[in-house]
RNA sequence: GCUGAUGUGGCUCAGUGGUAGAGCAGCGCAUUCGUAAUGCGCAGGUCGGGGGUUCAAAUCCCCCCAUCAGCUCCA
């Protein structure tokens, strides 16, 4: 029997040899550290005996696979260690998830978080049994059988809903059996170092029409070391949270008089208007007009363009003069309105529209989180306006324009596009129409994407951009949403060549997607410490004395000629206090100036992340620091 | 919206049935100082809101609101 490996070499073994006894062959230190394998492309366990000759792949902590197999098994410690501990607890699923594992509980029992103290120490317990991981198949009956005997009703669901030819595989460890396709580790004792997290609610299956089950997260690592790392890192991402840099560095703030609705403070605006003047800069730039539509618009509106059906119950709405309105929830009709108020030809096409779009949108109340989710936010909006010919080259501008925002705040991100929903306007041939527009754009830019069957907007299909935050959560920012039924809707025409009137087609889109959950990402990315350019406050001259306050007056007059925002500190502090003050609002440039440096006419400077940098002529610093701030470095 | 937890001065938190506390911030006075916290003093809270139990409620019970974690949803 013939193995090739992964580095192409081959091995020669008699059929029946475990992968184990294979592994071991190769190297020693892979046997031990191996968790799963791949056998002619499909995972398995260790001790599966090979039978034929294929392709061999060991799995080790290190790649994902190992990783996925390795918190699977910890979840199943979990189960066992929920039912040794709370019997009659019916299990629902407990899969890997990424730096982890959960398992949903239906147990009588409400879990406390010192009943994860508990089931921790158990489960630690179960690691020290070192129990193997035994997998079998079952007959569909029988394995139904089996777990209607032991009352376990979501498995017999599972198992009811698993494809006709699907093999049905158990997994046993000691006393305790689930139903899982696996692979599995060869033992409970390779897991060394697990903690439990947190304890949620969650639904059966995802659907808030179930049961909602207990959910305990958890997370396990194979040295105790890199758990420890771990758990330092997220106290680290919680020290980014926005939401605290927010509060700290005086940005925004969130009251219980409007929930989901943020305020900004004067530090937070500063962000907020260099994001926008940069956005007006980038928009000119590439052919963009900028409008601004209301945001009350009445009844007939959204009825015309499908809202007040489709999006209602996310909208708010009002009554003015016995008429219904509605708060915009999205900027398009406003902007199809302006488009409607004059008459268009070919000739003009492309028309891009841009508008920082005010929206609200009513959000489940436990959806809020600080700046990311809100209800009212501001779309960094435009609407283009074309022949279907200048589809894809539109797009393509599109995503060169998103790529170029992205870029320069050093974000990675990946695409996502999404076809049809279930709710959706207009034909089938449209929306394929539509779809193949967007995916030719991408194809043509080589970029990867991924592809969410279902999830577009009500209108048409459209590519989403994630970022990846900080913490490595992923955010919704740029969208471009491809739409042939709105110009349907609101009769949008344009004189043709031919002296006809004929119909656009029109991109929505967003690059930043919301300026609120923008400035909460890059808070996060940046840990408060604003490019100077960005920072609220670009320079703190910290005087030693009150005697250099005319010094420090005469500096600050200097610098905020040319547009820098800075502040002086003038109170009768140690210069001490005063820097460390400077440093904790995460200010990018100090001026320390004293007798010494009034009588010099320079400056001692320090600077964010660098320290004392010593003397510097005064004049310099200040040429230095405006190229900083005009090239957005 | 659902499940669970939390809510005490601007901020961080102590206080579990018997007179509301601390540190930081603020204000005043003193200090004029060389690279991450100078000292002293003063003010500041109907304990998220409403109702109830009790001689007495921040503390016990009920309802509501908000926040946090997750689910669902999403820019």
């Amino acid at each position: 029997m013939k193995i090739t490996l992964k580095d192409g070499s081959t091995v020669e073994y008699p059929a029946g040899t475990k992968i184990i006894e294979i592994t071991a062959g190769i190297s020693k230190g892979l046997a031990k550290n191996a968790l799963v394998a791949k056998f002619n492309g499909n995972m398995v366990d260790l001790s599966v005996p090979v039978e034929e000759d294929g392709t061999l792949e060991i799995f080790t902590f290190a790649d994902e696979e190992g990783q996925q197999a390795f918190r699977h098994t910890s979840s199943h410690i979990l189960a066992q260690a929920v039912l040794r501990l709370y019997p009659g607890t019916k299990l629902g699923i407990g899969p890997a998830i990424e730096n982890g594992f959960y398992y949903d509980f239906d147990s009588e029992h409400k879990f406390t978080p010192a009943d994860l103290e508990k089931i921790e120490e158990e489960m630690r317990k179960i690691i020290k049994e070192d129990l193997p991981l035994e997998r079998q198949t079952l007959a569909r009956e029988e394995a139904i059988e089996f777990f209607s005997d032991k009352k376990e009703d979501y498995k017999v669901e599972l198992i009811n809903d698993l494809p006709e030819d699907a093999e049905i595989s158990l997994y046993k460890q000691g006393e305790f059996i689930d139903l899982c396709a696996g692979p599995h580790l060869p033992s409970t004792g390779k897991v060394k170092a697990i903690k439990l997290l947190s304890l949620a609610g969650a639904y059966w299956r995802g659907s808030e029409k179930n049961k909602m089950l207990q959910r305990v997260y958890g997370t396990s690592f194979t040295k105790k070391s890199e758990l420890d790392e771990y758990i330092f890192r997220i106290e680290e991402a919680k020290k980014r949270d926005h939401r605290k840099l927010g509060q700290e560095l005086k940005l925004f703030t969130l009251l219980e008089e409007g929930p989901g609705f943020p305020f900004f403070f004067p530090k937070g605006m500063v962000i907020r208007n260099e994001l926008e003047s940069y956005w007006r800069l980038i928009h000119q730039q590439w052919g963009y007009q900028e409008i601004k539509t209301p945001i009350i618009l009445n009844r007939q509106l959204w009825e015309r363009s499908g809202h007040w059906h489709h999006y209602r119950e996310n909208m708010y709405t009002t009554i003015i003069d016995e008429e219904d309105y509605a708060i915009k929830p999205m900027n398009c009709p406003g902007s199809m309105l302006v488009y409607n108020a004059e008459l268009h030809s070919y000739r003009d096409f492309p028309i891009r529209t841009a508008e920082l779009g005010l929206v609200h949108r009513h959000e489940l109340s436990g959806a809020l989180h600080g700046l990311m989710r809100v209800r009212s936010f501001t779309q960094d909006d435009a609407h283009i306006y074309m022949l279907r010919e200048q589809m894809t080259e539109e797009i393509k501008g599109v995503i060169d324009l998103v790529d170029s925002v992205y870029r320069l705040f050093g974000f990675e991100y990946h695409v996502e596009l999404s076809t049809k929903p279930e709710k959706a306007m207009g034909s089938d041939e449209d929306w394929e129409a539509a779809t193949a527009a967007l995916e030719q754009a991408l194809q043509e830019k080589g970029m990867a994407y991924k592809i969410n069957p279902g999830d577009g907007a009500f209108y048409g299909p459209k590519i989403d951009f994630h970022l990846r935050d900080s913490i490595g959560r992923t955010w919704q920012c740029g969208t471009i949403q491809l739409d042939f039924q709105m110009p349907e809707k609101f009769d949008l025409t344009f004189i043709g060549e031919d002296g006809q009137k004929h119909r656009p087609v029109m991109i929505h889109r967003v690059a930043f997607g919301s300026i609120e959950r923008f400035i909460a990402i890059l808070t996060e990315h940046y840990a408060g410490a604003f490019p100077c350019w960005l920072a609220p406050v670009q320079v703190k001259i910290l005087p030693i004395t009150q005697r250099q306050l005319g010094y420090a007056d005469e500096l600050a007059r200097e610098l905020s000629k040319d547009g820098v925002r800075v502040e002086i500190d003038k109170r009768s502090e140690k210069i001490g206090f005063k820097i460390r003050e400077a440093q904790l609002e995460k200010i990018p440039y100090m001026l320390v100036i004293g007798d010494k440096e009034e009588e010099n006419r320079n400056v001692a400077l320090r600077k964010r992340g660098e320290g004392d940098k010593g003397t510097v002529d005064f004049v310099e610093f200040k040429q230095e620091l405006l190229q900083e701030i005009a090239a957005r470095a």
